[in-house]
DNA sequence: AATGAATGAGCTTTCATTCAT
DNA sequence: GATGAATGAAAGCTCATTCAT
């Protein structure tokens, strides 16, 4: 309980960057717990208000409505997870530089989704849990994927592929069966046992490797 | 729309099994959609009585409360995904024979969870989706998973590892690894696009070999 | 107070027309006094629910809405206003029999409007006072008086212009010059003074005579 | 939309005599308007302070209370209705000299309301809404009335009756149905059809000689 | 004088559940 | 068994008003 996660220290920076009242920084932060808790809909305004030590008309000033307030907590983490795929290092070098093979590619990605799960760690269980229910988000979320990530990340795949290093299977079915065995990993590691004892860096290892097998060359 | 679901023949099949009235299938046949395409807590038991044709009072003549509808549904389910891992010759015949490999092991065993996917695929929908927000099913799940599911398929694994047919790394990791392309595999299928295209013989062997060459000696 | 008006007859015919609950006429009943006396955007359904003598939810059993019930009010005295142009005596008898004279038919509209004053006074009250915040409200009254009342109107008075009885003035003048001594009347009489000492025998007639004089050639 | 008003010109004077800060006639404006379009139980004073472009504190800096800022725009347009009653010409002239006569009397009056509600169309605009709702607002309008208006208007009309220009009729309902018409004018033409084509010279004249045929001997 | 964040009472509306018929 | 009117607690949200800055 005490433990100072990583992922409050993220919370920390959104507050900074849009210059919060305090209030208002209060409001996210039992929000984001409660949401991540008990979900959105088993969560009230009230009891939202109550947490953060505020009057539950507050609420209502800094965010117009419930589900505004469940975006101002996602938005930013959908966007972070979105920019990895433009700016981050290992893709531009995965394609730009020849040193870098598929498995460091490979194990590039999966530590980086893995620390991207670790600072997020709340609003990726909320997201995880509330797409199924906001079909807006789902939408938002399906045009991310195919429009940002799916693009560049066959792209790079396509790439080793004609390098040999991957195996001559439908995109899609790479695409699939690739993340399957990360999310695995991340989920588990969070959002299922998040307080078990985990030796990370073994565990990505181990995925790494196993990906490796089934789909290398 | 019209087209008739394996799941459809599920839910008959329930009727029969606990002698209900026509009103009460009716009643669980709605709750069942509706559960599935909204969400329990985005359902009132106002529009699953309009949908069945009932009053709304007749729901809580049938079931005491609205959660207790849920369980009605979620708790065939899952008793006949557990019910598997008992009764199946697959299982048996894994341990009992030896002209079983892994391969054919892991073969059987996708179908088997792909096949149980098809038949129930709203309430393995429902069970997704609500499995966040009821830490009393949580608990079941996780129970039900420690107990009868892990150490049955402990035994299997550990049978391969010693035939040399599975790499020796520890049970968790290998579970995890094995479930995840699966999972992924059935939920792509059944839940994300269960409307596109899909050459469902093609997509479990890609998923096979993939697991089998990951984690296969 | 405990005289029985004449519009409260009419609410008790309503109520019977459309088979209502009990309870049903009561909240209908309640809102109507409260409407009447304190506005809509003044009365709370929390007030319509204690003097109606019902649960606050049960209003919004029979009344999706607040405006609803505003509505529910306000249609039948619209309709019924509406219906005395195309069935009543009056008009027929202007046009298709040759007895009846200008001021005839000028005191007949008058004594009509002016019961349909008393039988109708909360509701006429209501509409007066909310018109002006409910544009589609407005439009509706609009169409209902451009389609139905003026036309018919002008049928009868052109056809007393035919004959020398009316001054030739624009239609629209003499209509509003005719109509407002009526309104000024009801209006008066109904919704300003109700309380005050009547003699409607005296006043019907003192204003029939200033609009002929005023009006006739 | 662009065209200037005369009641804006009535807003500046508002501010000059009471020397506001340039702030609080913002307010007033906004009010204003608001009040008019919407309704005053319709308008939220945030609305206000927007529309104003002040804070929401500021409106309470200058008056008290919402009710308070809705008495700011109506007391002066009351007042100044009422003034006219003492300082015009018209009524003086109409008792004190003989070469009025009563249709003149009748011309002057109606014109001068007719101006009257031409320069305050937005406060009679809000005083006919609202004082339905008000009953504080109706008490001081119904004195205003029966003390200073009635007496005065009844002195020269029982003038003009003593010269057998008007008929020998209760005086009420002589008011009543000289009013009528004159209201029934005004409102029509700066309240229900303010953007129709007007002939108001001609208008004015027609229901000036109504009233004259309808009530002169 | 002016701000605008904060308040909390009160609003309309929803909904699982009860019960007389 | 079946009904559906009735309930009342709780939901999301609004808004006039206050107050520290």
């Amino acid at each position: 309980m005490n433990k100072r996660h990583s992922w409050e220290k993220r919370i920390e920076q959104l507050q900074n960057e849009k210059n919060m009242t305090p209030k208002q920084a209060k409001i996210l932060q039992a929000a984001i717990e409660l949401f991540a808790r008990k979900g959105y809909f088993n969560t009230s305004t009230n009891e939202i208000a109550k947490l953060a030590g505020v009057a539950e008309g507050t609420i209502f000033r800094h965010y117009q409505t419930k589900k505004e307030l469940l975006e101002a907590i996602l938005a930013p983490a959908i966007m972070d997870f979105t920019a990895t795929f433009f700016v981050d290092q290992f893709i531009a070098d995965a394609i730009h530089t020849s040193h870098k093979n598929m498995r460091e590619f490979l194990e590039a990605f999966t530590r980086n989704r893995f620390e991207f799960a670790r600072q997020n760690t709340p609003a990726v269980r909320i997201l995880l849990q509330e797409l199924a229910f906001h079909p807006d988000m789902q939408e938002t979320i399906k045009q991310l994927f195919m429009k940002k990530i799916y693009p560049r990340l066959t792209k790079v795949l396509v790439h080793f592929q004609s390098q040999g290093e991957l195996k001559d299977i439908e995109m899609p079915a790479i695409i699939r069966m690739m993340i399957s065995p990360i999310l695995g990993l991340v989920i588990n590691r969070f959002i299922i046992q998040p307080h078990a004892e985990h030796d990370d860096e073994k565990e990505i290892r181990q995925t790494v490797d196993f990906i490796m097998n089934g789909l290398g060359k």
